[in-house]
RNA sequence: GCGAAAGUGGCGGAAUUGGCAGACGCGCUGGACUUAGGAUCCAGUAGGUUACACCUGUAGGGGUUCGAGUCCCCUCUUUCGCACCA
């Protein structure tokens, strides 16, 4: 006999909805907390993953309205984008209608999955309700200097029609579709995240992040710490920067090393149109795939520039190579090549016969400029280096960048590899760019009352060469706010990661007409409290959200630092050990699931297989197993409700039960000792899962209820009635369910957590067990306050202890108290 | 190459500060019952063994300790991140 799990599903989900339980109130005297899971792409149908993810944060929201607080779980669709676009042409639609008929379907599957979300604050981002706040933020960004326009070489997607920011580009491909990235040169708009960069390498603002995500980000921002040195041309015209960290070795300093690309290296070439080798060598470089041109493996190229610059600090003439080795965008885009101490350099001058000169000395193993057969990067005794001759080379970096200091040949600075964030893009389904460009005004940015920039329906959508938006000469031309005459709207949509860079404020003022949202609202709700996605977002959505809320709070819009106070980065749901897709034919529908067997048992079993943070693999003998579960617990309740509501009306003394039901009673309050522990603080579900399911097996050893005593009964009651507010955060419907038919009136999470009283865990009598050189010789029960005394002595009489110290002599007696005692012996 | 995390039965996983390794579930073995079920109940399930006892065992090797899955050192493997960043 299963239990009726679809209606009761139906039934409770209904009640939710009706009771509005999950409908967060913006003012109430409880504390708040804020859970949120990042929100899904509107694919139209809800997979397994999004039933994992989603099932961690609907038991975090349950415990916390357990707990007391006024607890908001919002959810809405990250709904522009690529994606959209593709899946409307695929099936000869519209990205507006596609997207809000799965939008509409997935609502659906999450009321089927039971999730305890707040929909009256439902967003969509490619409805212009809330993109319009995209465009306002995108108008302060530029008001406040953060946004600006260049043109260069971007990262270029030929599959999906657009650039990539650096942080979408995966191993020199397209983070979405895999596609080789290629460079192509355009202007742009760019966000200053680099502004943030100090902050952001910040974490001190959040409250639980894990080290993991946190380190990711550090070395994404990459902030290195050196010396910015100036080295004079030869012809004293002008001079040229070049940052290290290794000042230290600027006595070694052989050549120098630029980019083709480098201003100087461009202004040689236009001066001398002549110089055809260095002409040709440039164009080559410079047209070659940036990827390519960066791998690691990438043999050395250069070429001697004519031009020669003077070391600072010894006056050595240094020639300039132009090489393929160096970037233009990181540091000064000019390196001191230094080739005894950096194996880089080191390859190029072996490669083009340049001098090595050795400034660092080996102080375990004497280094020969004629015997070396690589760069010596290590730390050493400085020589060569006139006054810094014999000291240690660490030590003297300091005093090194002092001496440049002190002479003006350059100064102590900082260096960030992170770059300036692209978010222009050549598609259509994303937030246009509020900006208009007039012949005569430059860039002007579209007046409020103009906003939203609606996106215009009537745009072929499909494979064009160019942005699609071009092709709306109606939306396209436009009179310039300013003045008036004909003007041009910016063809390049926002990155949809901008879009959700900020969709945790919208929640909590969702409505605003107004604003983006009130202040009020957002220093009530944020930050969030706990939220649960993906670790694959750690340096793209979780970075520019950060960088996003800091500039926010920068407006006085919000007051936190950081926007999400903790993060859990859930694991995946496997199968046969690989991600489910698709192309491996490996996806299980978790609506099969949910019909067979409910969306109780298919939460059981994704919380109870493995803790939030690792993989689950899917296992179908596994959900069986959770199935199971929960029909003993309905059967168990179901068979004995005569039982427990009688029970329910009486009270027992530990004093008047057999050892059978004080072990009960036992079980009851140490199972929501544990089950708090494990849910409510350590967030191990599995392990909240797994004491309920000891404390079931407890219940159900009691076979026969007809004939307990009334002090029995009581016991009894207690034990199965506290097991639907153990069940409750993680197969709500069927907990709800048996909380009514204990008889309970209030819904669950009006009942407050389950608790338990210490005085029942006390036990009268102690199992200790006795070790003799570390190894169990023997168990024994004693009184709870037994003296140190009566332990070691009792401990010391049991046969199997004296057994094994036969010919040894006790040395040393630890007792562990309430657990062991160990006992030292030797010859 | 650099950095991080991890490695526990046939499987997923427990063991929160060093204190009975393998909780709980799956699978498997045997039994009971039967309205023959994707059922339920009972017993067993790390390996070895002369089986109420003992020996071995948490990737491998060494160490600290009365006591190590847990702490320290070395090695191996896997996963992830970074990878000409000066």
């Amino acid at each position: 006999m299963e239990y009726p799990f679809s209606e009761i599903e139906r039934k409770w989900q209904a009640n939710w909805r009706n009771s509005r339980v999950f409908n967060a109130q913006d003012v109430c005297a409880k504390p708040k907390y804020y859970v949120l899971s990042m929100f899904p792409y509107p694919s139209g149908i809800l997979h397994i993953g999004h039933a994992s993810n989603y099932s961690i944060g609907d038991a975090v929201t349950r415990l916390k309205l357990m707990e007391g607080y006024n607890v908001m779980q919002p959810m809405g669709y990250d709904s522009f984008g690529m994606p959209a676009e593709n899946y409307a042409i695929l099936h000869n639609s519209h990205p507006r209608l596609t997207t809000e008929e799965n939008i509409a379907a997935m609502r659906i599957q999450f009321d089927g999955m039971g999730f305890g979300l707040d929909w009256e604050r439902e967003v969509s981002t490619c409805r212009p309700e809330y993109y319009h706040w995209g465009q306002y933020i995108f108008k302060k960004m530029y008001e406040q200097g953060i946004v600006y326009r260049k043109k260069s070489y971007q990262n270029w997607c030929d599959e999906c029609q657009t650039v990539l920011a650096n942080e979408q580009v995966e191993d020199g491909h397209c983070w979405r579709c895999g596609t080789d990235v290629l460079q192509k040169e355009l202007e742009q708009w760019y966000f200053r995240i680099t502004d943030y960069a100090e902050e952001l390498l910040d974490f001190s603002g959040v409250i639980d992040w894990p080290e993991k995500v946190m380190t990711m980000q550090k070395n994404w921002i990459g902030k290195s710490t050196g010396t910015r040195i100036e080295f004079p041309m030869q012809d004293g015209t002008e001079s040229i920067a070049v940052f290290t960290t290794r000042p230290d070795t600027i006595y070694g300093v052989t050549f120098m090393a630029v980019p083709p690309e480098h201003p100087l290296v461009q202004k040689w070439l236009t001066d001398d149109p002549s110089n055809t080798e260095l002409h040709d060598f440039c164009q080559r470089v410079i047209n070659e795939d940036k990827i390519l041109r960066t791998a690691e493996d990438k043999p050395k190229e250069g070429i001697f520039s004519g031009h020669n610059c003077i070391n600072p600090l010894n006056g050595d003439m240094v020639q300039i190579w132009v090489t393929n080795y160096v970037l233009m965008d990181y540091g000064t885009g000019a390196v001191m090549a230094v080739p005894a101490h950096d194996q880089r350099d080191y390859d190029f001058a072996q490669k083009y016969n340049i001098p090595l000169k050795l400034v660092i000395q080996n102080p375990e193993q004497n280094l020969s400029l004629d015997t070396m057969q690589a760069a010596y990067t290590e730390a050493g005794i400085m020589t060569n280096s006139a006054q810094f001759d014999g000291r240690d080379s660490v030590e003297s970096k300091t005093a090194i960048s002092e001496w440049i200091e002190a002479n003006n040949w350059g100064k102590r600075t900082h260096t960030y590899r992170i770059r300036d964030w692209g978010i222009s893009r050549q598609r259509y389904w994303g937030n246009p760019i509020p900006i208009i460009h007039c012949p005569d005004c430059g860039v002007v940015l579209v007046p409020d009352e103009d906003l939203p920039v609606l996106l215009p329906d009537n745009v072929q959508v499909g494979k064009t060469t160019s942005n699609p938006l071009l092709s709306v000469p109606e939306w396209l031309n436009v009179p310039c706010p300013q003045c008036g005459k004909a003007a041009r709207r910016e063809t390049d949509t926002m990155d949809t990661f901008v879009d959700s860079s900020w969709y945790f404020a919208r929640y909590a003022d969702p409505k605003n007409e107004k604003l983006p949202f009130s202040p009020e609202n957002a220093e009530y709700w944020l930050p969030v409290d706990q939220y649960i996605g993906g670790v694959e977002h750690a340096v793209m959505h979780l970075l520019y959200a950060r960088f996003i809320h800091k500039f926010m709070r920068d407006l006085g819009w919000v007051k936190s630092d950081e926007p999400f106070a903790r993060l859990l980065t859930q694991g995946m749901v496997l199968k046969d050990g690989a991600k489910m897709s698709k192309s491996k034919g490996n996806v299980v529908d978790p609506q099969y699931i949910i019909d067979r067997f409910g969306a109780d048992t298919l939460r059981v079993f994704l919380l109870f297989a493995s803790p939030p943070e690792k993989d689950v693999e899917w296992n179908d003998d596994a959900v069986m197993g959770a199935f199971r579960f929960l029909n003993r617990i309905w059967r168990l309740i179901e068979t004995n409700i005569d039982a427990i509501r009688q029970g329910l009306e009486y009270t027992a003394e530990p004093s008047e039960l057999s050892p059978e039901f004080r072990e009960l009673l036992y079980s009851s309050h140490i199972t929501v000792k544990k089950w708090l522990e494990d849910s409510l603080h350590r967030m191990q579900y599995n392990t909240a899962i797994a004491v309920t399911m000891e404390h079931l097996n407890k219940c159900t050893s009691i076979k026969d209820t007809t004939q307990l005593s009334n002090a029995e009964l009581a016991v009894y009651a207690e034990a199965c009635g506290i097991i639907p507010q153990l069940l409750y955060p993680f197969a709500p419907h069927i907990a709800e369910e048996l909380w009514e038919m204990i008889g309970c009136t209030e819904m669950l999470h009006e009942c407050g957590l389950p608790g338990y009283d210490e005085k029942y865990l006390q036990k009268d009598s102690i199992t200790y067990v006795i070790q003799v050189n570390g190894k169990v010789r023997g168990k024994m029960d004693v009184a709870a306050d037994a003296t140190e005394d009566t332990l070691r002595s009792t401990a010391l009489s049991i046969d199997n202890v004296i057994k094994a110290l036969e010919g040894l002599t006790v040395r040393k007696v630890i007792i562990i108290p309430q657990k062991m005692i160990s006992i030292a012996a030797s010859k």
